[in-house]
DNA sequence: GCGACAG
DNA sequence: ATCTTGTCGC
């Protein structure tokens, strides 16, 4: 699939703060598709220094059965800091991409979307970059707050930031830890919350995370 | 001001 | 993210 050009890669945090707040106009929460017929994941998986393998695998997204998988070795792009973390894993993950020969119609994304300091994570980055739907599934909390949700799979609580709902924390199975769900692009956040739930049917987490984790993991 | 902070 | 054993539960 084709996704957009990334634009000058940030040397310092200054320039990445302000390129993620040029691109926050350009997200859209108003909506979008509610039925997907194809579901990717994506995940990294670091090895070493700065040595990095991304992954992503398409779902059928009635199924659940892998329709394509594809791999993309590179490097770290950026330090590790807190709410610029996308900047590590976009290139990688955007040359994955653009290996696919199908285009998915959802973007299930390891970390986080709109729930962020500027509230752009990798899961709107990734929206904006290739104009689909996306969604970000993070496994630890990260900004805002929230209560526990009940215990039962489907119980959600929002998570607040800075006065407004940016979230949801979601038990995506009975007694497992939550999941923290937020929008990325061009989906709402009660669609994004039973997207993520419908794809952990076994699991805490999605299956297309899981497979592209996997993948990552153990590439062939 | 200080600490905490997706992966 | 990664470095790592044993243990509990289905």
């Amino acid at each position: 699939m084709q996704v957009n050009q990334l634009h000058p890669w940030p040397a310092t945090v200054a320039e990445a703060e302000s390129i993620q707040d040029r691109l926050r106009a350009q997200v859209d929460l108003t909506g979008g598709p509610t039925a997907f017929a194809l579901v990717a994941g994506l995940d990294v998986h670091y090895h070493g220094d700065d040595e990095l393998t991304a992954a992503v695998v398409v779902l059928d997204g009635g199924t659940l059965a892998p329709v394509e998988r594809v791999v993309a070795h590179g490097r770290a792009a950026f330090p590790y800091v807190p709410g610029l973390f996308a900047f590590r894993e976009l290139p990688a993950l955007v040359t994955a991409l653009e290996r696919l020969t199908v285009t998915p119609d959802l973007l299930v994304c390891d970390g986080y979307g709109l729930a962020h300091p500027r509230g752009f994570g990798l899961a709107c980055h990734l929206g904006v970059l290739t104009g689909l739907p996306s969604v970000g599934v993070g496994k630890t909390p990260f900004v805002g707050t929230h209560e526990p949700p009940g215990q039962e799979r489907g119980a959600w609580t929002p998570i607040v930031h800075e006065g407004a709902t940016v979230g949801r924390a979601l038990r995506t199975q009975r007694g497992v830890k939550p999941v923290y769900v937020s929008q990325g692009h061009r989906i709402s956040l009660d669609v994004a919350t039973e997207q993520v739930l419908r794809l952990a049917a076994r699991y805490r987490l999605p299956e297309p995370i899981r497979h592209a984790d996997h993948l990552a993991r153990h590439p062939t």
